[in-house]
DNA sequence: TTTTCGAATTATGCATTCATTTTTTGAGGC
DNA sequence: GCCTCAAAAAATGAATGCATAATTCGAAAA
């Protein structure tokens, strides 16, 4: 009888998540997050309610409900009477930000190292030597997103969604920067040679070492970022 | 003249911060938070928009979008078509909770050591024995608010905001579990110890030290709050 | 008495509307 | 020509309205 479908889909929690219907906000959130990570919403544009409506198709409400979902996440600014923005990463966020990651992905580190299965390790070990590769080729895209991939297999073997989901919340919001971290030669040097630690620890299932060399894999990239921030300025 | 005051106002971004009118769902967060922590929103709770328009005076929309900042934070669960709940904590939360908080505090309190004013020091030495005379006296909320003050305090010493934001949010999930945590007195005891060794890590500015005492002094109360649980059951 | 089914009620999701505030525009004065 | 100020236009913040899904309630059947 389809009756007692229904019921057993109602008593038991578990399920009413499977069939829940998505809300518009959320969809809303998640497209927005797209816009801003692939460049069509720049840091510091405005985001004009009545354009973003017409252009997804859907009323006011629940934009502005996604706005005010991404504002605590940082990627939008809320400027009472005055509109939205997209948020623009102060130096201090930046400064901020990198040691915070880099606590987080220490403990994924040590976490992995105590739950990977050997072909966990094995497909670690065949992302990097992929990004190695991209490295020696100087195909900076490539090895960015292998670099991106390698952190994430990382936390995900971490297993601990909590951890990962705080962790890309502020993924989120350094994106941009991360990316010109390797602008000069040296520091993209350097940060393969890293790499290669880091590769080590995990093959070894060394916890402890593991942790402290992505603490200070990503404290390095800061000072990159930083540093070419810099010299972008004097330019 | 008005008008130049006016102009020197908008024309500076940092005053426009000081100018604008409060966001109403902001406030009802604030507000929702707060009935949370108070525990007249008891977690499983069914959160009725109509009602709680009601009791604080507002129309739905701002109230909805109140609850859909809570959704990701943690603190509230949207049903779709279902209304909200108050969160629940499962097991799993939890057990992921902590060691995330552990990495937050023991990146706090290597930064602290390093930013810590003599005064600083001084300061939660001084909250330190306040809290060891409640412990004597077997005064347990007023241990627990010192505890927490002092944790608190070493975060703000750390100077990192970002970090701050992101140690509340995850504290407010747990703030409820965190309590039951002393509920044996031996346990309380041996938390007693590990706060003497945090103070003293702490006085000696040895951040690696002190980040370590921290993160186990953490995952020492998930095992607490664990054993907390199993006895409440089995009750 | 308990269970089942369906109408009535209620609550939610989203669109629309109204009241303010902000921004724009342009006429007049310096 | 540039600044000042006021009126118009536009955008935002919040309330209300409407369509739909969920829940409740009660009558009929087992």
């Amino acid at each position: 009888m389809e009756g007692s479908v229904e019921r057993f889909l109602h008593e038991n929690p578990a399920n009413d998540e499977l069939v829940r219907p998505p809300l518009l906000h959320e969809e809303i959130v998640e497209h927005l997050r797209d816009l801003i990570f692939a460049g069509e919403l720049m840091p510091g544009t405005r985001v004009s309610e009545k354009d973003l409506c017409a252009r997804v198709g859907i009323s006011r409400t629940p934009l502005r409900e996604a706005l005010k979902v991404l504002a605590p996440e940082g990627l939008i600014t809320l400027l009472p009477n005055r509109g939205a923005r997209v948020a623009q990463l102060t130096p201090e966020d930046t400064e901020e930000l990198f040691p915070v990651m880099g606590a987080l992905e220490a403990l994924s580190g040590e976490l992995a190292c105590v739950c990977a299965t050997d072909t966990d390790i094995a497909e670690v070990k065949a992302l990097h030597y992929q990004m190695a590769l991209h490295h020696r080729r100087g195909e900076r895209e490539d090895y960015f997103r292998l670099n991106q991939n390698i952190h994430r297999k990382i936390m995900e073997t971490a297993g601990n969604p909590t951890l990962a989901s705080v962790y890309d919340a502020l993924a989120g919001r350094i994106r941009r920067v991360r990316y010109i971290a390797n602008a000069s030669q040296s520091r993209w040097d350097q940060a393969k040679v890293e790499h290669e630690a880091i590769l080590a620890a995990f093959e070894a299932r060394n916890g402890a070492r593991l942790a402290v060399l992505l603490k200070s894999h990503l404290m390095n990239k800061l000072a990159a970022v930083k540093k070419a921030i810099e010299v972008g300025k004097m330019r």
